[in-house]
DNA sequence: CTGGATCCCCGGCGATACTG
DNA sequence: CAGTATCGCCGGGGATCCAG
């Protein structure tokens, strides 16, 4: 596993990074400010608290985004963008602006 | 299942329709110009002909691509964007972008 | 609040063989 | 050349409980 050979395909790269049902959500989410644990869980619907500790990990893994801990009472757990997560924003952009565009039920045109 | 809920992602919406490991390659070597099936076999290295054929599909159900067949001998069928395809472009872009900015060993920077 | 550990099911996917 | 059919595996991911 893990396609060590095939001449090299940035796009392959990038699926293994960001790919899957919910890293690109939770990036999307995490694109504008660093958020809170419990605050990813509810900003991305759906995600249980077991899958979003994994993607998060993976892509702490991936040096996508970073983890702050402020040992406080109660924890207080961070995430938020590393300078190399940050240069994934034009694809969760265009990302969004597809979705955006081909919403089911759309009125303006097609 | 199914997502019907939750106050509409577009992200989300387009992770559905593009997201997993292989329909990302497959629509970067659809790109360009329209490929045939066994092209397309070649360019995706690793995938079997079983997978390419449910991803096409896919694909297809989601007016992404159209399959245009030649009934000639021998078969002939090429997979080209549609026009709700063609808008996947910026996003493919993005990801070919940040997959070679972030290529292993890359001398460059970082 | 954050997140680890366990149990377990289901379906994604590869391998292989066959067809028009 | 471009598929379809069948089988079987294995691991992704949900539910749940426990811990710091």
């Amino acid at each position: 596993m893990a396609e060590s050979k095939a001449p090299w395909c940035p796009v392959t790269a990038t699926v293994e990074v960001i790919g899957g049902r919910w890293k690109p959500t939770i990036l999307f989410q995490l694109k504008d400010r660093p958020r809170r644990f419990n605050e990813l869980r509810r900003l991305v619907p759906g995600i249980t608290q077991r899958m979003l500790t994994l993607q998060l990990r993976a892509l702490e893994q991936d040096g996508i985004v970073s983890r702050t801990v402020h040992n406080t009472i109660p924890p207080h757990v961070e995430y938020s963008f590393t300078k190399k997560g940050c240069m994934l924003g034009p694809i969760l952009d265009a990302m969004e602006a597809w979705g955006d565009a081909h919403r089911p039920r759309k009125r303006g045109r097609n």
